[in-house]
DNA sequence: AACGTGAAAACTGTATACGAATATTTTGTG
DNA sequence: CACAAAATATTCGTATACAGTTTTCACGTT
């Protein structure tokens, strides 16, 4: 059984169990609270965690009425849950079932340079617009990340980048710029998933958020933004090199490959 | 009934038939062909060209059984369309029915900043990526206009314009980019029906339109850039001196408002 | 033994139904 | 006549059922 640590730090409902019978007790516990978010809501959450732990093999196959039965509930909110994770960007549907998404290349370029046009404007409002608390969390968050390097520890570093990244949007004013920020998170995800692949590229990352949360302290929006921008360029770097790697990768043992070719949108 | 010309350009399905019989008919006859996009994707997409044609009353609340009977199908496909409308930020969820997004004036603003952001670099892909075919689409889109313009004929200018502003963006080929900035089309909507209230705007825009089809017809992507910023620019000053206007406006009898007020988000 | 064909299984999409939550209207009372 | 409380109505979320489609597997033929 998984330890607990794996458990989104995002998801409201921070359980991982695996058996059936705890996941229908939790989700019985959790309604009968006075907070009610919906069944599908928490398989949601639930499914988003494993997903994001890397705890769902590329190959395998996510069924409405698998996962049904796991959560002790019926396809419908199984269903919802599995679509609007599709609809996410989170997984891909097929005619046999959800998979892990096959990452478009193409579409990464492009959210690339979506990222370039919004993030810098996103992180120079944020850095006159940060509080103190936030300060403190980021500044946690990238020691954590620090030592999580330092041990070799990727799944750590992950998410202390992922708490780091969450803390300095989160105090972007503009709350629709914010939102936008937010709706590639998912692709900020999986290139990351890539990325973070190769240890070489760690301490850039690390020295990345170093050099931005200094930007911040000192309220330099022109740094802060230059800073965003120019470690954008650099995970489209690290992505690039990545990819080249995967391609190779694949031509060598066709059978399992670690990207998927193209996928005619 | 409104016009058949108020479709969609965009929309696959191209048809804004209003009574159930047709509607019924057009999904029975769609589902009849050899690709079968799913009712629920019909629906979805029926719906989207009906906000983003401001067919949909600010006030309206789409309720998913009521969708349901009007295209003839079950709960299940309206009520998916529905959530994926509104999970993609077209629709807002209430508890009672779905609704248009409530755009308060704070939120609009931020929205002009973001489209500061997006729309020159989209304007810039599109000038290298226009096709002739769309360019006659646009000519023809702005001579309507301007004829509307000449006319008084307030409702066709601003169909025309919607068509010439659908026309480049269609054209921009960072799918990506091009989504980001159709996500905002609302807004747009809702500050057209405002500053195309004041006739004095008219020409304002279609001055814009016609200085940015010349830098497309260029293939300039710098002056499209440049031209659609400014077009932003004015945009942002005609909406604020309509918003005081309205505020006057407001206050004088509030009983009938022009913008509703803040939404607490 | 390889390949094509057919049947079974699995999965999805949609239909219908029911319970719960919430808004609205009606009714009763001060 | 105003205000509160209950009844009603509307809508959502979920459960269950069914039909269509695709995949897979097994069997028979060449």
């Amino acid at each position: 059984m998984r330890s607990l640590e794996h458990c989104a730090p995002h998801s409201v409902y921070g359980f991982g169990s695996e058996t059936e019978e705890e996941n229908i007790a939790i989700l019985k516990s959790a309604s009968a609270s006075n907070a009610p978010p919906g069944t599908s809501v928490q398989i949601h959450d639930v499914l988003m965690a494993r997903i994001q732990n890397g705890e769902v093999d590329p190959q395998e196959r996510l069924v409405d009425t698998a996962v049904a039965t796991e959560f002790g509930v019926s396809r419908m909110p199984a269903r919802d849950a599995l679509m609007r994770l599709a609809h996410e960007g989170y997984l891909e549907q097929t005619t046999k079932g959800f998979v892990l998404p096959r990452i478009d290349h193409q579409e990464i370029l492009e959210i690339f340079d979506l990222r370039r046009l919004l993030e810098p404007r996103a992180a120079a409002l944020a850095a006159q617009n940060l509080s103190e608390d936030a300060f403190s969390n980021l500044e946690a968050a990238l020691i954590n990340a620090r030592r999580a390097m330092k041990a070799g520890e990727r799944e750590k570093l992950f998410r202390a980048c992922e708490i780091f990244r969450n803390g300095w949007i989160n105090a972007v004013p503009n709350i629709s710029l914010r939102k936008a920020v937010q709706r590639y998170m998912t692709q900020v995800q999986a290139v990351r998933m890539m990325t973070f692949a190769d240890p070489a590229n760690h301490p850039v990352i690390v020295d990345g958020n170093t050099g931005l949360l200094q930007a911040f302290r000192r309220r330099d929006a022109v740094a802060a933004a230059d800073r965003i921008l120019r470690f954008v360029f650099d995970g489209e770097s690290a992505y690039l090199a990545a990819h080249a790697a995967a391609e190779v990768n694949q031509s060598n043992n066709p059978g399992q490959r670690l990207l998927p070719g193209k996928t005619p949108r």
